[in-house]
RNA sequence: GCCCGCUUGGUGGAAUUGGUAGACACAAGGGACUUAAAAUCCCUCGGCCAUUGCGGCCGUGCCGGUUCGAGUCCGGCAGCGGGCACCA
């Protein structure tokens, strides 16, 4: 018998489908190119990869999954589009260009050169002329021209904001590169500098982004739930705190007006105007508010820090209590939300209660727990309020209405609706990335560059400190579209969330003249299956369903919602290994003797750590490559589809894929020996074909559902069930057993099953065969398994005849030995049974 | 710190709506075949006790609750992971 030679074998398929997409204008799998308006659209993709270099396993997961559901889609009739793109802006290909000395440019697409051919090693059914770079001005001129339009729609707007800036490279840094609030190269504080910067006005949707998260049905409700609080929408009060012997007042956002007479300070951002106005004339006060500058941007530094705070000297005056507040500076409130300010209620916010024992500030209970309940300070349940004039003894709930009322009727605040979202600011200081395309002009001011597309210069000097497109000798130096005269480009590049945030629209016609093919978005969208990594739960998958409400509103497409299902993939995990002088060892470095782990260099004896997340730093990386070559590209494919579950996390092992390869064997040698057949037994025979048409039916419903571990269990079960049953069933059903298994197993393992299809002697290949549909008549049970409960202990299990009426079921199973000395001298008082599954006596 | 998850044998994981915990694999051990190894095939495989056979007790991160019955539902706790707005 031939053996199984996978490397010759993928090779002959893969340039047999090659050849048929060339010639007759077909996708890469012997499907029919797509064009832009099909009668059956599918579209699947998976979320846009960054060109890192290498494919890792992580990739070959994902890519895999998505493979899974276009061909297995197609089998189901189908016109699938699954297009490949790259997210190929960004920083790792400057810090890739100061390191290496090669231009961004060429080091992002000879990254995606070798992505790509291992893309096509792995035979990932891509519709390869839908390809799109994001660094490729025919795509990124075309981000700009949706700029224009979102600016034109008000969408878009430039204010001051902070960011991370080094002094020593003179450089804004992104929050990874910022370690313990030192810059990652310099070492040097990280301070914050205000830069006038563009947002898009993501706000104005807050509404919109909350309510449709209801009509994401076939999301995963995590990823909803991340997203609902992160918009975080609140009913609140605005409240004005009088300052005391001056004319102003401080404005406060809170959503418990009903602690209110609990309130005994407020806390001002070091922004806030009134406290610059108080560094004037208090030196702590100014100081305070340097020591604020310095430090990074992130939410986790804020939260996590060290609380503080300096007495502006101002006192205001609590509307209800009417007593005078302290007013301090505090490094834990940040100007761009809310108003820049709050007030303190210690006794009930876990925070004030830290931050007014520090400062010794009044501590005032105004809530009562119910009876029982711990009373500890801070207090932050609900209750009843206390200690608080006309809101004594309303429920917390009560208390926050009438406070409110009495609020708007004393003119001093007023109810209001916020949300947590800010605006999306996409101003990025960085020459690798898509130009903004505004000009600041001396006479006309802002005005947007019509003359598209604004190229990146490619003669710049990255080693340098600062933006290489600010001392570009030539670049920013333009001539203003509306006036003629000299203006400045704009120097700024958009974050690269805003080329992911509208590629899948383009992506259904990338060679369009305008961005959006209003047709063929119609036709194909919204994506029916998107894929991905769960980390982009909320911030890509926000942006993306911003940006397609935004651009609707812009009258460019008709839709809402981009993504009808989503699926979240765990990572690709791998253990690490360490040698006595504690550096990591990559997976080759090693080798197992006698049972210990040890460097193949030293044969020292090495340590295994647990698996973690595959990362460049730990060495714990697993190259396709090698997998590829040593077992070929369908075992590859199956072992990552095979064990977890696609949502969670996923450790790679060799032993792993030794095992898929040993399967992948197994099934060549049943398919290509029938056997001889001793005895048909008849009735074994009707069994074997229920079990092939019950698997049909489980492994389609387990990979609709994405279950496709499960699925291929159920296969792995039917090849079993089919080699040991061979000498009993006819070999037909043997074969028809084994020629489902090859439909079943296409979507994972294409070459092998086309090669096994074309020598069981079809004339046709496997991959235009419809997939199978089940005969729910074939499917019969001849017995079903009862378990027998007493007092919810399982005493005994038995086999009956299903079609078997109640009664006689009892009857029968009480007659069982086991159950009859369970119940012996004991009176029934209840019996449960549950169809097919569990008869329980309780005695 | 805040938000969202996850936790089942030596390992990855199964277990429709609360109804037989451990499917399907990996590893390990034993056996067959072989001069030998690899490959292949067969058997065992959660723990403890009993063992001639039948069996019994415990067991799904920890503590508690609801129920005839809890891996699944509820309350509390711990550990791990993801995100936190300039990594993508």
């Amino acid at each position: 018998m031939v053996t199984y030679a996978p490397s010759t074998l993928e090779k002959k398929w893969q340039q047999q489908w090659a050849k048929q997409q060339a010639e007759a204008g077909k996708a890469s799998n012997g499907v029919e190119a797509v064009g832009n308006t099909v009668k059956n659209p599918y579209y699947v993709l998976e979320m846009m990869p960054y060109p890192s270099g290498r494919l890792h396993m992580g990739h070959a997961r994902n890519y895999a999954l998505g493979d899974l559901i276009a061909r297995f889609k197609r089998k189901q009739g189908f016109d699938v589009l699954h297009p490949p793109s790259w997210d190929a802006f960004g920083l790792p290909a400057e810090n890739a260009a100061i390191k290496h000395k090669v231009s961004p440019k060429v080091w992002t697409e000879k990254n995606i050169a070798a992505m790509r051919d291992q893309l096509k090693r792995l035979a990932i059914s891509y519709d390869w002329d839908h390809e799109v770079s994001t660094c490729d001005v025919d795509y990124y001129a075309q981000q700009q021209k949706l700029f224009l339009a979102l600016y034109e729609k008000g969408l878009v707007y430039q204010k001051e904001s902070s960011v991370n800036w080094d002094p020593v490279e003179q450089t804004v840094l992104a929050n990874e590169q910022v370690v313990d609030g030192k810059g990652w190269r310099s070492g040097a504080p990280v301070e914050k500098k205000k830069l006038k910067q563009w947002f898009f006005k993501i706000s104005a949707y807050a509404e919109e982004l909350l309510a449709d998260l209801d009509g994401l049905t076939e999301w995963p409700e995590k990823v909803r739930t991340m997203q609902e609080k992160w918009i975080g929408k609140s009913t609140g009060a605005l409240i004005q705190f009088p300052v005391v012997e001056t004319d102003q007042s401080i404005e406060v956002y809170t959503t418990r007006p009903d602690t209110l007479f609990g309130g005994t300070f407020v806390g001002l951002s070091a922004e806030h105007p009134l406290a610059m106005e108080a560094a004037k004339n208090k030196a702590d006060v100014a100081d305070f508010i340097k020591k604020c500058a310095k430090q990074d941007t992130s939410q986790k530094t804020l939260d996590t820090m060290e609380k503080e705070g300096v007495d502006t000297g101002l006192r205001v005056i609590n509307p209800f209590s009417k007593k005078e507040m302290p007013v301090y500076v505090v490094n834990y409130v940040l100007m761009d939300y809310g108003t820049g300010a709050v007030y303190g209620c210690p006794a009930h916010d876990e925070r004030d209660y830290v931050f007014a024992r520090k400062y010794d500030l009044a501590i005032q209970p105004v809530v009562s727990g119910p009876e029982g309940a711990a009373q500890e300070l801070p207090y932050v349940g609900p209750g009843t309020l206390i200690n608080s004039g006309f809101l004594d003894g309303l429920s917390v709930e009560e208390g926050i209405k009438t406070a409110l009322v009495k609020l708007e009727d004393l003119g001093c605040g007023q109810a209001q609706t916020t949300y947590r979202l800010r605006d999306w600011g996409v101003s990025r200081q960085r020459y690798w990335g898509c130009p903004i395309p505004m000009v600041q002009c001396g006479a006309c001011g802002v005005v947007p560059e019509t003359r598209l597309p604004v190229q990146l210069p490619e003669d710049v000097v990255l080693e340098k400190a600062g933006n290489p497109l600010v001392d570009h000798p030539s670049w920013k130096h333009v001539t203003c579209p509306k006036c003629g005269g000299p203006a400045v480009r704009e120097t700024d590049t958009l974050d690269t969330f805003v080329d992911s945030s509208w590629y899948f629209l383009r992506l259904v016609n990338p060679k369009a003249e305008t961005p959006l093919d209003a047709a063929a978005i119609k036709n194909w969208l919204p994506v029916n299956q998107y894929i991905g990594g769960i980390e982009h739960a909320v911030m890509h998958l926000l942006y993306a369903r911003f940006m397609t409400k935004a651009l609707r509103d812009c009258g460019l497409i008709d839709l809402s919602e981009p993504f009808q299902k989503l699926m979240t993939q765990g990572m690709v995990c791998h253990e690490t290994y360490r040698n006595s002088q504690g550096d990591w060892l990559s997976p080759e470095e090693i080798e197992t003797v006698e049972g210990r782990v040890v460097e193949k260099a030293t044969g020292q004896e090495v340590q295994v750590g647990s698996a973690e997340k595959m990362s460049k730093s730990k060495l714990n990386v697993v190259d396709p490559e090698g997998i590829i070559n040593a077992y070929g590209a369908d075992a590859a494919r199956l072992f990552v589809l095979s064990d977890s579950p696609p949502d969670k996390d996923f450790d790679w092992t060799e032993t792993g894929i030794h095992g898929a390869w040993k399967y992948l064997n197994r099934l060549w040698r049943m398919c290509l020996e029938c056997g001889s057949v001793e005895v048909v037994n008849a009735d074994t025979d009707k069994q074997q074909l229920s079990a092939i048409h019950e698997t049909i039916r489980d492994v389609t419903r387990h990979f609709d559902q994405f279950h496709v571990n499960k699925g291929i269990a159920r296969i792995r079960e039917l090849t079993n069930q089919l080699s040991q049953n061979q000498p009993e069933i006819s070999p037909e059903t043997y074969r028809f057993g084994c020629e489902v298994a090859l439909q079943l197993l296409f979507p994972m393992v294409p070459h092998m099953t086309s090669e096994l299809w074309q020598r069981l002697g079809f004339d046709g290949e496997l991959a235009s065969v419809s997939w199978p549909v089940a005969d729910e008549t074939m499917i019969v049970k001849t017995s079903v398994c009862y378990a027998v409960q007493i007092n919810g202990k399982v005493r005994a299990k038995i086999d009956v005849d299903p079609s078997l009426d109640q009664e006689l079921l009892i009857a029968q199973v009480k007659d069982h030995e086991m159950v009859k000395k369970h119940l012996e001298n004991k009176a029934i008082r209840k019996t449960i049974v549950v169809p097919n599954k569990v008869i329980s006596f309780v005695v």
